[in-house]
DNA sequence: GTGACAATAGTCAATATTGATTAATCAGCA
DNA sequence: TGCTGATTAATCAATATTGACTATTGTCAC
């Protein structure tokens, strides 16, 4: 639901071809949402199906032809429809990435440490590309701001872990 | 590969049968990961035809018959290697579900003020659930401290945002 | 002892997602 | 002109995921 309202409010900016759209969501949103090419064109037959982009054959200058997509009204209508929908409900992102952590104690102390320490390090890293991001328009630019925020919480709470844990007697 | 993870470090920790593994992913871990019914039997399928898991029919009591899941040597030595690997890479939840946010604009401000207080509230009831939730044993308790951890700086992330689009100029 | 209801255990058809690949066009150069 | 590699644009086969459903067993009132 929320990679089609992506898709509705980037094409509610200015009408597009999948390569464009899928080149800026793989490109320079590509740290804050997950949707991959494929599945883009795959939503955007859906969307077309229930009408709420139109599809044209369109051949700008002499590059090869495209499918360019735009939002009927009735997809404007959706678009607003979900966006409420999304910003009254709240929902947990899902941290099944960060499962690893219910299991630490599988691992000797020593190494389960310096595991974290290289974790660290990563996230360091990430914090690093974010700020050097490029600056997007209007409202866009909240969706890094949350997560140079989000980075900067995470990295405080493996700070606690790592420093709870080397407190610990083994 | 953290779902395998998960199933893994469950199964490690006593062999049982896919309908206790999946109530306790759907019921007491619902809340920090994501794995319906169906995926878990499909990975359990997966990881015994890899060699990581015994499957074993067996009959408790005057239970239906069940097919018991237990760790096999090999399943450890897998388990041990996703487990240093998902420790010591950091990665993001990819914030797809607070897409909205990018769009606010798009709304009028008194209405997407009442939204965003309407998805406060949400916040501040899953905070209550969560700490009213049953603890777990070992380091499965981590998982849920995050998880507070991280509803409450969404929380003060929020009101940031409430704050700033209250001050700004229409 | 049997019919109704709850609990237990799992499956399946439909849908979504992705890594790998294909197809069309162009620019430059021999 | 014809060939090579780069860019643009999209698709496909394979895999993962899920909502809805099925099937088995127990239990308890009647």
């Amino acid at each position: 639901m929320e990679r089609i309202l992506l898709l509705l409010g980037l094409l509610r900016q200015h009408a597009t071809h999948g390569y464009e759209l899928t080149a800026f969501v793989e490109g320079a949103m590509s740290a804050c949402v997950d949707l991959k090419k494929p599945t883009a064109y795959f939503l955007l037959d859906k969307m077309a199906a229930s009408g709420w982009v139109m599809v044209q054959e369109t051949r700008e200058g002499n590059r090869p032809p495209r499918k360019t997509y735009s939002l009927t009204t009735s997809g404007e209508a959706e678009f607003q429809r979900l966006l409420r929908i999304n910003l009254a409900a709240f929902s947990l992102p899902k941290l099944s990435n960060d499962i690893g952590i219910a299991f630490v104690d599988a691992i000797d102390k020593a190494e389960a440490l310096a595991l974290l320490q290289t974790r660290r390090e990563h996230l360091l890293t990430q914090m690093n590309q974010t700020q050097h991001a490029p600056q997007h328009a209007g409202s866009l630019q909240l969706l890094i701001e949350h997560q140079q925020y989000v980075l900067n919480s995470e990295l405080a709470w493996l700070d606690t872990v790592i420093l709870r844990m080397s407190q610990v007697a083994t």
